[in-house]
DNA sequence: CGTTTTTGACCAGCGC
DNA sequence: GCGCTGGTCAAAAACG
């Protein structure tokens, strides 16, 4: 990656609200603490991740108001609080009536919770589900799919140390060897037969970029990190920081931390490589996220009209992983296939969270229409300079109905996709499931 | 004293 | 072949 935004992309949760950010203290540079943003963590109290919110909003797009049902908005129950609070002191009311006031309030209250919890358990109820049809595509696709099981010889036993964590390598290095069936992800293919090796680094080359706006230096991601070197990158005024996986000795896994050159306030983490070790619940959020991301650029499911000429892709806004306004970029003409997942906006960084959307109300598909007509506004999203090979997805060109067509066509033709969603999904919800009853997200 | 960070040196890849 | 650059190593320093 070079320095500065390149190979940068996404951008994510625009118009959404986080909560605070919470900064935890590490041990870090010149011994002293430092502030780490924590934006995959958990609260206090609760589980759920901070990409989640105090306001969360898990809704089907406005086309299918039909289904009220799926609908949760957990602000309803500020609204009651608020309601609750009223007191007599506007106009004196008579105690009688307030009692009354509060008894209805509280029975109201008491129907607004019964409800989100109804709603919130047919939530559960479709994730389930999904998950469900996730494991028996997945099932299906490796018994039919030979190729699948001669690459990676330790494959089942890291997807239970990391669920799905750059599950498919496999598959793209050999795809790879077929021009036929995979051209849209160019990189590193090997050329050779020496598919063991060539594996292992491009396990270790496959890299997901993470931008977020903080203050700190690092951010938290659940994992022991050991520094192990800094660099001065060209272009990039601000050192570059190596880390290495330290949760277990022989992990290959690696980061690097960068500010970005032309927005200071912009910190670019960098992961690169597969844990060979199981990871704390703190570490999943993160982990997910990035191998989901990792695992849609190797399994082929972002693609592009133009095979030839485009070999950089921002899937946008309403692809995988999140809100309606995350994009994602990626980037296979870079040293190494990077997708980066952009948490900053222009109107809204990670001191003022967006509420989490559920990130299955829309998808994306090879099947969407293409706009490489800007591609200069697409690189100033990335704060790098102009691009010649950039794809991007015009998201206003695309229907809310295209793109539910085109994600159910994507979820159903591709399992590894779909078992990529789930893993992000997943962990989310999981941490959702165990809060529910808890919406003070914040910590300290 | 063990662990972590710092930082200059070293190495590999790439372009010219 | 040479220089540039990114990435890593490892000895020294710092820290708890």
């Amino acid at each position: 990656m070079e320095a500065g935004c390149e190979n940068m992309v996404l951008n994510s949760f625009d118009g959404h609200k986080f909560p605070l950010i919470t900064n935890t203290t590490t041990r870090h540079e010149n011994g002293s603490s430092i502030n780490e943003m924590d934006f995959f963590s958990k609260s206090n109290d609760g589980n759920i991740p901070l990409m989640m919110s105090n306001d969360i909003h898990v809704k089907e797009e406005k086309k299918e108001q039909h289904d009220q049902q799926l609908q949760l908005n957990l602000n309803v129950g500020n609204s009651s609080l608020l309601t609750t609070n009223r007191t007599s002191n506007n106009g004196g009311s008579p105690n009688t009536n307030n009692q009354t006031g509060h008894k209805a309030d509280l029975v109201k209250m008491k129907r607004e919770n019964e409800s989100l919890r109804s709603m919130l358990a047919q939530v559960n109820e479709k994730y389930a589900s999904l998950q469900r049809i996730v494991q028996e595509k997945i099932a299906a696709h490796e018994t039919t799919n030979d190729m699948k099981t001669v690459t990676v010889e330790d494959d089942t036993k890291q997807s239970l140390l990391v669920p799905l964590e750059f599950k498919n390598l496999n598959r793209t290095i050999k795809i790879d060897s077929n021009p036929n069936t995979n051209k849209n992800v160019e990189f590193d293919s090997p050329k050779d037969g020496d598919q063991g090796r060539t594996v292992e680094a491009t396990m270790r080359r496959v890299r997901v970029s993470v931008r977020a706006r903080s203050e700190a230096s690092m951010i938290t991601d659940g994992c022991q990190w050991r520094k192990y070197g800094q660099k001065l990158a060209k272009g990039n005024p601000c050192p570059r920081a190596y880390y290495r996986c330290t949760m277990a000795v022989s992990c290959p896994v690696r980061k690097q931390v960068q500010r970005c050159a032309e927005d200071r306030t912009i910190l670019i983490t960098t992961y690169e490589g597969t844990h060979n070790h199981p990871l704390p619940e703190s570490a999943i959020t993160m982990a997910s996220t990035t191998s989901a991301a990792a695992s849609m650029l190797l399994s082929g499911s972002i693609s592009s009209s133009d095979h030839h000429h485009h070999n950089y892709h921002q899937i946008s806004p309403r692809s995988m992983l999140s809100s309606p306004n995350l994009t994602t970029t990626l980037s296979a003409t870079a040293p190494f296939p990077t997708i980066t997942l952009d948490l900053t906006s222009d109107h809204h960084d990670l001191r003022q969270p967006p509420p989490f959307h559920f990130p299955f109300s829309t998808n994306m598909h090879p099947s969407i229409t293409l706009n490489s007509n800007s591609p200069r506004a697409v690189m100033g999203q990335m704060g790098a300079q102009p691009y010649n090979n950039v794809t991007k997805f015009s998201s206003e060109q695309i229907s809310d109905q295209q793109l539910m067509n085109a994600a159910a066509t994507a979820v159903t033709s591709d399992p590894q996709f779909m078992a990529a969603l789930a893993a992000a999904i997943g962990s989310i919800i999981s941490h959702g499931n165990d809060n529910d009853n808890d919406n003070n997200f914040n910590r300290n």
